[in-house]
DNA sequence: CCCGAGGA
DNA sequence: TCCTCGGGG
Protein backbone atom coordinates (compact mmCIF):
# COMPACT_ATOMS: atom_id res chain seq x y z
CA UNK A 1 0.00 0.00 0.00
CA UNK A 2 2.57 2.78 1.33
CA UNK A 3 2.41 6.43 1.93
CA UNK A 4 -0.60 8.39 0.34
CA UNK A 5 0.99 10.65 -1.38
CA UNK A 6 -0.98 11.18 -4.64
CA UNK A 7 -2.16 14.28 -4.06
CA UNK A 8 1.19 16.23 -3.73
CA UNK A 9 3.91 14.43 -5.97
CA UNK A 10 3.48 14.99 -10.13
CA UNK A 11 4.89 12.42 -11.53
CA UNK A 12 6.73 12.80 -14.97
CA UNK A 13 5.47 10.61 -18.65
CA UNK A 14 8.43 8.87 -19.88
CA UNK A 15 8.45 6.35 -22.47
CA UNK A 16 11.02 2.86 -22.18
CA UNK A 17 12.97 4.39 -24.39
CA UNK A 18 13.61 6.81 -21.58
CA UNK A 19 15.20 3.49 -19.34
CA UNK A 20 16.99 1.76 -22.41
CA UNK A 21 20.56 0.72 -21.61
CA UNK A 22 19.77 1.24 -17.38
CA UNK A 23 18.81 -1.22 -14.48
CA UNK A 24 16.28 -1.06 -12.72
CA UNK A 25 15.36 -2.43 -9.21
CA UNK A 26 12.08 -3.96 -9.24
CA UNK A 27 10.20 -3.91 -6.02
CA UNK A 28 9.28 -8.11 -6.29
CA UNK A 29 6.51 -8.35 -3.50
CA UNK A 30 4.55 -5.64 -6.03
CA UNK A 31 5.20 -6.97 -9.08
CA UNK A 32 3.92 -10.49 -7.70
CA UNK A 33 1.26 -9.13 -6.22
CA UNK A 34 0.13 -7.51 -9.26
CA UNK A 35 0.73 -10.45 -11.12
CA UNK A 36 -1.80 -13.08 -8.37
CA UNK A 37 -4.54 -10.50 -8.45
CA UNK A 38 -4.25 -9.55 -12.29
CA UNK A 39 -3.69 -13.07 -13.96
CA UNK A 40 -6.98 -14.81 -13.49
CA UNK A 41 -10.06 -16.11 -14.86
CA UNK A 42 -13.38 -14.35 -15.80
CA UNK A 43 -14.04 -16.08 -12.38
CA UNK A 44 -11.32 -15.29 -10.14
CA UNK A 45 -9.41 -18.79 -10.89
CA UNK A 46 -5.48 -18.14 -10.89
CA UNK A 47 -3.54 -20.05 -13.56
CA UNK A 48 -2.96 -23.34 -12.39
CA UNK A 49 -0.63 -26.50 -13.46
CA UNK A 50 -1.74 -29.90 -13.88
CA UNK A 51 -0.94 -30.45 -10.04
CA UNK A 52 -3.01 -27.90 -9.28
CA UNK A 53 -0.49 -25.06 -8.33
CA UNK A 54 -0.42 -21.10 -9.18
CA UNK A 55 1.49 -20.55 -12.13
CA UNK A 56 0.00 -16.55 -12.52
CA UNK A 57 3.26 -15.24 -11.21
CA UNK A 58 5.09 -17.42 -13.61
CA UNK A 59 3.46 -16.14 -16.16
CA UNK A 60 3.77 -12.89 -15.58
CA UNK A 61 7.18 -13.01 -14.56
CA UNK A 62 8.30 -14.58 -17.70
CA UNK A 63 6.53 -12.05 -19.91
CA UNK A 64 6.89 -9.54 -18.58
CA UNK A 65 10.86 -9.77 -17.64
CA UNK A 66 11.50 -10.87 -21.21
CA UNK A 67 9.70 -8.05 -22.71
CA UNK A 68 11.45 -4.82 -20.72
CA UNK A 69 14.78 -6.81 -21.60
CA UNK A 70 14.24 -7.04 -25.26
CA UNK A 71 13.64 -2.92 -24.74
CA UNK A 72 17.21 -2.76 -23.77
CA UNK A 73 16.13 -2.63 -19.57
CA UNK A 74 18.12 -4.60 -17.55
CA UNK A 75 15.92 -5.55 -13.94
CA UNK A 76 17.28 -6.65 -10.90
CA UNK A 77 14.85 -8.32 -8.69
CA UNK A 78 14.80 -6.89 -4.99
CA UNK A 79 12.45 -9.59 -2.19
CA UNK A 80 11.69 -8.44 0.79
CA UNK A 81 13.65 -9.93 3.92
CA UNK A 82 11.96 -9.72 7.54
CA UNK A 83 9.46 -6.97 8.09
CA UNK A 84 9.86 -4.58 10.73
CA UNK A 85 7.68 -4.85 14.01
CA UNK A 86 6.36 -1.49 13.46
CA UNK A 87 4.54 -2.98 9.97
CA UNK A 88 3.05 -5.63 11.84
CA UNK A 89 -0.52 -4.15 12.40
CA UNK A 90 -0.85 -3.70 8.67
CA UNK A 91 0.56 -6.71 7.82
CA UNK A 92 -1.95 -8.12 9.92
CA UNK A 93 -5.12 -6.22 8.61
CA UNK A 94 -4.09 -7.25 5.03
CA UNK A 95 -4.32 -11.05 6.10
CA UNK A 96 -7.44 -10.28 7.35
CA UNK A 97 -8.95 -8.55 4.02
CA UNK A 98 -7.50 -11.80 2.34
CA UNK A 99 -9.46 -13.93 4.58
CA UNK A 100 -12.43 -12.18 4.45
CA UNK A 101 -12.19 -12.18 0.45
CA UNK A 102 -11.56 -15.56 -0.26
CA UNK A 103 -15.25 -16.31 1.72
CA UNK A 104 -16.66 -13.22 -0.20
CA UNK A 105 -15.15 -15.09 -3.66
CA UNK A 106 -16.69 -18.33 -2.69
CA UNK A 107 -20.12 -17.49 -2.00
CA UNK A 108 -19.99 -15.00 -5.06
CA UNK A 109 -19.10 -18.13 -6.81
CA UNK A 110 -22.05 -20.26 -5.69
CA UNK A 111 -24.37 -17.30 -6.49
CA UNK A 112 -22.99 -17.79 -10.37
CA UNK A 113 -21.62 -13.74 -9.81
CA UNK A 114 -18.15 -13.97 -11.93
CA UNK A 115 -17.96 -10.20 -11.69
CA UNK A 116 -18.15 -10.09 -7.83
CA UNK A 117 -16.13 -13.15 -7.71
CA UNK A 118 -13.60 -11.76 -9.81
CA UNK A 119 -13.23 -8.78 -7.88
CA UNK A 120 -12.95 -10.47 -4.53
CA UNK A 121 -10.38 -13.28 -5.74
CA UNK A 122 -8.06 -10.67 -6.81
CA UNK A 123 -8.25 -9.16 -3.29
CA UNK A 124 -7.45 -12.52 -1.76
CA UNK A 125 -4.03 -13.17 -3.29
CA UNK A 126 -1.45 -14.58 -0.85
CA UNK A 127 2.25 -14.34 -1.55
CA UNK A 128 3.13 -17.91 0.06
CA UNK A 129 6.79 -18.99 0.11
CA UNK A 130 5.47 -21.62 -2.84
CA UNK A 131 5.57 -18.17 -4.96
CA UNK A 132 8.53 -16.59 -3.13
CA UNK A 133 10.70 -19.72 -4.50
CA UNK A 134 9.61 -20.81 -7.55
CA UNK A 135 10.09 -17.17 -9.11
CA UNK A 136 13.35 -17.19 -7.62
CA UNK A 137 13.95 -20.50 -9.08
CA UNK A 138 12.61 -18.90 -12.69
CA UNK A 139 15.17 -15.99 -12.45
CA UNK A 140 17.54 -18.51 -12.15
CA UNK A 141 16.81 -20.18 -14.91
CA UNK A 142 16.48 -16.80 -16.90
CA UNK A 143 19.81 -15.41 -15.77
CA UNK A 144 18.31 -12.42 -14.06
CA UNK A 145 19.80 -11.27 -11.09
CA UNK A 146 17.85 -10.89 -7.47
CA UNK A 147 18.82 -9.35 -4.23
CA UNK A 148 17.34 -10.19 -1.36
CA UNK A 149 16.61 -7.55 1.76
CA UNK A 150 17.18 -7.68 5.13
CA UNK A 151 14.04 -5.54 5.50
CA UNK A 152 11.94 -4.16 3.02
CA UNK A 153 12.24 -4.33 -0.62
CA UNK A 154 12.01 -1.21 -1.27
CA UNK A 155 14.67 0.11 1.82
CA UNK A 156 17.23 -1.91 -0.04
CA UNK A 157 16.20 -1.59 -3.56
CA UNK A 158 16.21 2.71 -3.18
CA UNK A 159 19.81 1.89 -1.48
CA UNK A 160 20.83 -0.07 -4.25
CA UNK A 161 20.22 3.42 -6.34
CA UNK A 162 22.52 5.65 -3.89
CA UNK A 163 25.26 3.44 -4.41
CA UNK A 164 24.84 3.31 -8.15
CA UNK A 165 24.30 -0.53 -8.62
CA UNK A 166 20.95 0.38 -10.41
CA UNK A 167 19.77 3.05 -12.13
CA UNK A 168 15.95 3.30 -10.67
CA UNK A 169 14.15 1.82 -8.52
CA UNK A 170 10.43 0.49 -9.96
CA UNK A 171 7.85 0.32 -7.51
CA UNK A 172 4.17 1.60 -7.36
CA UNK A 173 4.77 2.88 -3.68
CA UNK A 174 6.05 6.66 -2.90
CA UNK A 175 7.82 5.23 -0.03
CA UNK A 176 10.86 4.79 -2.21
CA UNK A 177 11.39 8.17 -2.19
CA UNK A 178 11.33 8.29 1.58
CA UNK A 179 13.80 5.41 1.52
CA UNK A 180 16.33 7.67 -0.31
CA UNK A 181 16.14 6.21 -3.74
CA UNK A 182 16.80 9.26 -6.07
CA UNK A 183 14.85 7.86 -8.92
CA UNK A 184 11.59 6.17 -8.97
CA UNK A 185 9.75 4.56 -12.38
CA UNK A 186 5.96 3.79 -11.38
CA UNK A 187 4.00 1.05 -13.76
CA UNK A 188 6.28 -0.79 -15.86
CA UNK A 189 4.17 -3.02 -17.34
CA UNK A 190 3.22 -3.74 -20.99
CA UNK A 191 -0.62 -3.51 -20.52
CA UNK A 192 -1.85 -1.14 -23.10
CA UNK A 193 -0.20 -0.61 -26.40
CA UNK A 194 0.87 2.89 -25.63
CA UNK A 195 2.95 2.77 -22.33
CA UNK A 196 1.71 4.39 -19.14
CA UNK A 197 5.34 4.90 -17.69
CA UNK A 198 5.60 7.21 -14.88
CA UNK A 199 9.02 8.75 -13.61
CA UNK A 200 9.63 10.72 -9.96
CA UNK A 201 13.18 12.31 -9.46
CA UNK A 202 14.00 12.76 -5.62
CA UNK A 203 15.05 15.91 -6.13
CA UNK A 204 13.14 17.16 -8.33
CA UNK A 205 10.50 16.46 -6.80
CA UNK A 206 12.29 17.71 -3.20
CA UNK A 207 12.90 21.15 -4.89
CA UNK A 208 9.62 21.94 -6.26
CA UNK A 209 7.70 21.15 -2.71
CA UNK A 210 10.68 23.27 -1.12
CA UNK A 211 11.24 20.23 1.26
CA UNK A 212 13.99 18.31 2.72
CA UNK A 213 14.05 14.66 2.43
CA UNK A 214 13.44 14.37 5.99
CA UNK A 215 10.19 16.82 6.16
CA UNK A 216 8.98 14.43 3.43
CA UNK A 217 9.29 11.51 6.37
CA UNK A 218 7.92 13.55 8.57
CA UNK A 219 5.11 14.14 6.24
CA UNK A 220 4.60 10.67 5.95
CA UNK A 221 4.66 10.21 9.65
CA UNK A 222 1.79 12.64 9.66
CA UNK A 223 -0.61 11.25 6.81
CA UNK A 224 0.29 7.71 7.92
CA UNK A 225 2.74 4.75 6.47
CA UNK A 226 2.82 1.01 6.80
CA UNK A 227 4.86 1.40 10.24
CA UNK A 228 2.47 3.75 11.68
CA UNK A 229 -1.65 5.04 11.70
CA UNK A 230 -1.19 8.74 11.21
CA UNK A 231 -3.14 11.87 12.32
CA UNK A 232 -6.15 11.68 11.32
CA UNK A 233 -8.02 14.47 9.62
CA UNK A 234 -4.36 14.88 7.93
CA UNK A 235 -4.09 13.59 4.79
CA UNK A 236 -0.92 15.12 1.93
CA UNK A 237 -1.85 18.53 1.29
CA UNK A 238 -2.55 19.00 5.42
CA UNK A 239 0.60 17.85 5.87
CA UNK A 240 2.71 19.10 3.83
CA UNK A 241 1.42 22.99 4.76
CA UNK A 242 2.21 21.80 8.61
CA UNK A 243 5.65 20.97 8.15
CA UNK A 244 6.22 23.88 5.90
CA UNK A 245 5.85 26.08 8.96
CA UNK A 246 6.73 23.48 11.95
CA UNK A 247 8.57 20.71 12.78
CA UNK A 248 6.00 17.50 13.38
CA UNK A 249 7.08 17.68 17.23
CA UNK A 250 5.47 21.27 17.34
CA UNK A 251 2.71 20.36 14.96
CA UNK A 252 1.87 17.36 17.61
CA UNK A 253 2.11 19.56 20.61
CA UNK A 254 -0.78 21.96 19.20
CA UNK A 255 -2.61 19.45 18.47
CA UNK A 256 -2.88 17.92 21.79
CA UNK A 257 -1.95 14.58 19.65
CA UNK A 258 0.33 11.48 19.96
CA UNK A 259 1.51 9.25 17.73
CA UNK A 260 1.43 5.96 18.88
CA UNK A 261 5.71 5.30 17.82
CA UNK A 262 8.25 7.49 19.09
CA UNK A 263 8.92 9.94 15.79
CA UNK A 264 12.49 9.14 15.59
CA UNK A 265 12.68 5.06 15.45
CA UNK A 266 9.79 6.23 12.30
CA UNK A 267 11.99 8.10 10.97
CA UNK A 268 15.43 6.16 11.04
CA UNK A 269 12.96 3.28 9.46
CA UNK A 270 13.37 5.14 6.39
CA UNK A 271 17.08 6.64 7.01
CA UNK A 272 18.74 3.66 8.07
CA UNK A 273 16.91 0.65 7.15
CA UNK A 274 19.05 -2.29 7.34
CA UNK A 275 20.09 -3.33 3.93
CA UNK A 276 21.95 -5.91 2.72
CA UNK A 277 25.35 -4.54 1.62
CA UNK A 278 26.54 -7.75 -0.11
CA UNK A 279 25.21 -8.55 -3.08
CA UNK A 280 26.40 -9.87 -6.82
CA UNK A 281 24.94 -8.53 -9.94
CA UNK A 282 25.35 -10.07 -12.34
CA UNK A 283 22.75 -11.14 -16.18
CA UNK A 284 23.76 -14.47 -17.01
CA UNK A 285 23.14 -16.68 -20.19
CA UNK A 286 19.29 -18.22 -19.89
CA UNK A 287 19.35 -22.20 -19.22
CA UNK A 288 16.99 -23.19 -21.90
CA UNK A 289 17.15 -26.70 -21.45
CA UNK A 290 16.31 -26.58 -17.84
CA UNK A 291 14.01 -23.16 -18.38
CA UNK A 292 11.67 -25.75 -20.32
CA UNK A 293 12.03 -28.34 -17.78
CA UNK A 294 10.52 -25.97 -15.06
CA UNK A 295 7.78 -24.52 -17.19
CA UNK A 296 6.48 -26.76 -19.64
CA UNK A 297 7.12 -30.16 -18.48
CA UNK A 298 6.52 -28.83 -14.44
CA UNK A 299 4.26 -26.23 -15.17
CA UNK A 300 2.52 -27.06 -18.17
CA UNK A 301 3.15 -23.99 -20.41
CA UNK A 302 3.37 -23.87 -24.00
CA UNK A 303 7.15 -24.56 -25.25
CA UNK A 304 6.42 -21.90 -28.20
CA UNK A 305 5.93 -19.24 -26.01
CA UNK A 306 8.55 -20.00 -23.53
CA UNK A 307 11.03 -20.31 -26.42
CA UNK A 308 10.00 -17.08 -28.03
CA UNK A 309 10.71 -15.69 -24.19
CA UNK A 310 13.92 -16.94 -23.67
CA UNK A 311 14.88 -15.20 -27.64
CA UNK A 312 13.95 -11.90 -25.83
CA UNK A 313 16.28 -12.28 -23.33
CA UNK A 314 19.49 -12.44 -25.94
CA UNK A 315 19.53 -8.49 -25.79
CA UNK A 316 21.03 -8.49 -22.53
CA UNK A 317 23.72 -10.61 -23.18
CA UNK A 318 24.55 -9.25 -26.66
CA UNK A 319 24.81 -5.88 -25.32
CA UNK A 320 27.53 -7.07 -22.51
CA UNK A 321 28.87 -9.40 -25.29
CA UNK A 322 29.60 -6.25 -27.59
CA UNK A 323 31.02 -4.33 -24.70
CA UNK A 324 33.38 -6.94 -23.83
CA UNK A 325 34.51 -7.37 -27.13
CA UNK A 326 35.69 -3.81 -27.34
CA UNK A 327 38.01 -3.88 -24.49
C1' DC B 1 -1.33 -9.48 -15.79
C1' DC B 2 0.51 -10.81 -20.94
C1' DC B 3 0.19 -13.16 -25.63
C1' DG B 4 -1.13 -13.42 -30.27
C1' DA B 5 -4.62 -13.90 -33.85
C1' DG B 6 -7.64 -11.38 -36.61
C1' DG B 7 -10.13 -7.39 -38.07
C1' DA B 8 -10.14 -2.41 -39.03
C1' DT C 1 -0.02 -0.20 -37.27
C1' DC C 2 -3.34 -0.01 -33.93
C1' DC C 3 -7.01 -2.07 -31.20
C1' DT C 4 -10.03 -5.82 -29.38
C1' DC C 5 -10.78 -9.93 -27.36
C1' DG C 6 -10.40 -14.78 -25.92
C1' DG C 7 -7.39 -17.76 -23.59
C1' DG C 8 -3.27 -18.71 -21.05
C1' DG C 9 -1.88 -22.88 -17.06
Amino acid sequence: MGVKFTDIIETEEIGFKDLEGHSVAIDTYNTLYQFLSGIRQRDGTPLMDQDGNITSHLSGLLYRTSSIVEKGIKPIYVFDGKHSDFKTNTVMKRKEVRNESEKKWKEALDEGNEEEARKFAMRSSKISPYIIESSKKLLDLLGIPYVQSKSEGEAQASYMVQKGDAWSVASQDYDCLLFGASRTVRNLTLSGGLSNLKYMELEKILANLDLTRNQLIDIAILVGTDFNEGIKGIGAKTGLKLIKNDSLENILKNKEVELEVDPDILRNIFLKPEVNTNYEIKWKNVKLDQLTEFMCEEHGFSEARVVSSANKMKKLNSTQKSLEDWF
